[in-house]
DNA sequence: TTTATTGTACTAATACTTTAATACAACAAT
DNA sequence: ATTGTTGTATTAAAGTATTAGTACAATAAA
């Protein structure tokens, strides 16, 4: 049946982080997929196992599978699973730039307000994977 | 007494966005720090200036304020006002490092996950003032 | 068709967030 | 010292977010 289970990923959750349990859990599958640890058809945890797993209710982590499955990140389908998406074919080029501005404004804004440059900043990102 | 008092900030707020208001008056200051219209040493509007001209609660402005000054962002002494803080002196490569490296991880991690690269987002960052 | 697996809906309890009312305290100017 | 300015503290009300309990529904596999 293809896709492997997974235990590409090794979920934790830190209790007194002040964050809340289903946003920790995005937060890690993110970081997975940003670093390749979680790819195209890699099948998530089911809803139920992870619950477990975590010892948290069900619907804590389908709430966390619910707003990826919102943002084009997974998709679920019932009896199934819940799989990691194709990365979208971003066909309109003005639609692509628009959710990266919506992503990055606050996030220059931000670094501004520290004193940052873009400048500075465009070196660090140079930087970044090493 | 130096400092201009500010017609060079307009605020407003709106009730309908779903973000609070206090956070609605830290994201303007940001972005005013970000394009220049506010610089160090300019005083802000003064706690109850602001409450009545956003008809709020003193105390919701005092809250963006506060948050900011926690941050650096600002510093407030009570008497006389609060005013844009020297940009911090960020002595130590290494603090700074670690510092910019915090704003940016959920940022590549967000924009990863929507499946932009390393590279879109420096290409995209490099227009950005544009 | 039956059974096991997967996600989902609904509800309620609890905690946290946000905002305002009101009163207070520090500082500056005179 | 007094007055007017500035921010601050305390409390309470209302809304929102978070999580869990429980029962349900869709799909797949046998």
């Amino acid at each position: 049946m293809g896709a492997d289970l997974v235990p590409k990923l090794q979920f934790s959750l830190d209790p007194k982080s002040g964050v809340p349990y289903y946003k920790q859990i995005i937060l890690q599958i993110e970081m997975a997929i940003a670093d390749n640890r979680l790819t195209q058809g890699d099948q998530l945890p089911t809803v139920r196992s992870l619950a477990v797993d975590l010892q948290i209710n069900p619907n804590t982590v389908a709430r966390a599978y619910n707003e990826l499955e919102i943002r084009g990140i997974v998709n679920t389908q019932q009896g199934t699973g819940t799989f990691i998406s194709d990365k979208p074919v971003m066909i309109d080029d003005v639609e692509k730039e628009r959710i990266l501005a919506e992503i990055t404004r606050p996030f220059i804004s931000k670094a501004s307000s520290y004193g940052f440059t873009i400048g500075e900043i465009i070196d660090f990102l140079k930087e970044w994977g090493d």
